[in-house]
DNA sequence: GCGGGATCAAGACGATTTGTCTTTGATCTC
DNA sequence: GAGATCAAAGACAAATCGTCTTGATCCCGC
């Protein structure tokens, strides 16, 4: 039926790395850093794609003397655990764990990366969920 | 350019995961697991996909007495950890770290899945990876 | 006031993907 | 050999996605 857009496509995200790099942008910097130049056929590929991002709520735009500037609204961080989850309800009926047994068991942890998990576990432990102390 | 295909797109993962369900099935049980019923069309439908599938080397059949048979060549687990790179490669650069992190965080995680997760880390820093002591 | 440049919105475009269906051909049974 | 089942191939429309063109607007220095 109906096919599920991504949340994000390829070149639109090359756009959104531009902005977690760069804080406010303008269209013609964005182009140039993707391309390495800007022509005008760049720039209103990146304006399109600026466009369909601020449409899904990904960027906003700051109008004011000059070019306008675009900013990312969503943090890697954020589109990541999107992914996540979207992922998990693909495959996992919405469960999580699996996605987290499936990491650890896959072995490329380094010594580091385990002792950041085990702090993040017991912060986990130690801090009840309700928030407040 | 070139627009990445998925590598499962969603009616091939309702086969494949009729298939880990069913152990080996013939293209009209899969028809009626997923719809309910098996019209013709609907065969053929499943049909597609499965031939889709076997190009991508995700299923197998087996060709011998009776309608063909076929099984499913990977795990939900694989499946998963595959989707779990693409996402690291397309947001982080390859880094499996900052899923684990976005997951911990996440807060959806209960009691048993930190014990359990716990009890994986100590499986990995107790067994290290080299095999000799 | 005017030419020239930059910015921007809107839409067109082709390639590709994806889910579905039809057609045709093969095989088997009675 | 009639009819049913199964399989292979391809056709199909809808939708996505990256890209580009067009036409409008604005602003500058002259």
């Amino acid at each position: 039926m109906a096919r599920r857009s991504k949340d994000v496509t390829d070149a639109e995200l090359a756009v959104l790395r531009v902005l977690w790099r760069e804080e406010a942008s303008a269209v013609r910097e964005i182009a140039e850093e993707i391309y390495g130049h800007a022509r005008s056929s760049e720039c209103a590929t990146v304006q399109k794609l600026l466009e369909r991002l601020e449409a899904k709520g990904f960027v906003a735009r700051r109008r004011g003397e000059g070019p306008q500037r675009y900013r990312a609204r969503v943090g890697r961080d954020e589109l990541l655990g999107r992914r996540l989850r979207e992922t998990a309800d693909a495959l996992c009926d919405g469960s999580l764990t699996p996605l987290l047994t499936q990491l650890v068991r896959t072995r490329d942890l380094s010594d580091e990366d385990r002792a950041m998990l085990r702090g993040l576990i017991d912060e986990l432990d130690g801090a009840p969920e309700g928030g407040g102390a």
